[in-house]
DNA sequence: CAAGATTGAAAACTCAATCTTA
DNA sequence: TAAGATTGAGTTTTCAATCTTG
């Protein structure tokens, strides 16, 4: 079978694409640095803090960052010796984990969240127009819908 | 100084971007992983093949890349374990170190383009309209050029 | 046995030296 | 001394078990 290789238009796409994506990371993991948190650390406190009880079952919360549980276990381990989240066993399943913000991790989010926004505005949001905001809004959810099995 | 948070739709497109980053991601190496080649490796690959003797500086790599040197240089030595590339010092200057595509590096790369380029195809190019395609290129573009101080 | 989660070893990446040549 | 590159130690991620409860 014939591979229908890209053409110059859609090579620059993929190109420019990718190329955003190493310098934006880059970016925003250098100025969430100054705040002693990593990427990685910043998803997992965002996530837990918007739950009603600033909790979730490890494999819940594994699930919504398509990350492996290993990864995640390995991770949550550093993050509670560092004193940012619990870990209890739960009353629903034995088997299971429940992993809760502390207010340690409460407030390093709350510390960081800020120079993050800024960040992500500075050197992403505010660098388009409004319809490119929606266009590209419109992109990412294709391509989301399409890969979610 | 008071933070301008993200508005429903900007937060809607920040997320939506975030999530087709981490889901293209995995599927795209997922993918490449049938191949025996990593994102990272097939980058390298991919880059010295363009090159017009398949070979570039280690320095020139590395910027080219956006890694660091020393992240470069452990990656080249465990592809230069696996033959597929060289390391030469070389005549320019005494202190440099030249990296080339061994003949197998390049046969790899050649096995696994067709089946990357396809995975990029279904998952992303060709999800988007012509339209949608320059919009994109057009985003990254000025994401890159604010990033490249 | 399957599901939820952890563990330990190996691989990959980062950070702070170190080495060599300009 | 600075530039080009490597090294080794520490951290993070992956891979293959393992453990415990449903």
């Amino acid at each position: 079978m014939a591979v229908r290789w890209l053409d110059p238009a859609e090579e620059e796409a993929w190109r420019a694409y990718r190329r955003m994506r190493t310098l934006l990371d880059l970016q925003l993991s250098r100025d969430l640095a100054e705040y002693g948190v990593s990427e990685a650390d910043y998803d997992v406190l965002s996530t837990l803090s918007e739950q009603a009880d600033r909790s979730m079952r490890v494999s819940e919360l594994a699930q919504w960052m398509h990350w492996t549980q290993t990864r995640l276990s390995h991770h949550l381990t550093r993050m509670q010796s560092r004193g940012l989240v619990t870990r209890e066993t739960t009353s629903e399943d034995g088997r299971g984990a429940r992993i809760t913000l502390t207010d340690d991790g409460w407030q390093l989010l709350r510390a960081a969240a800020p120079g993050h926004v800024t960040s992500v505005r500075e050197h992403f949001i505010d660098l388009m127009s409004q319809t490119q905001l929606k266009s590209l809004t419109t992109i990412a959810r294709r391509v989301v819908d399409h890969l979610s099995d």
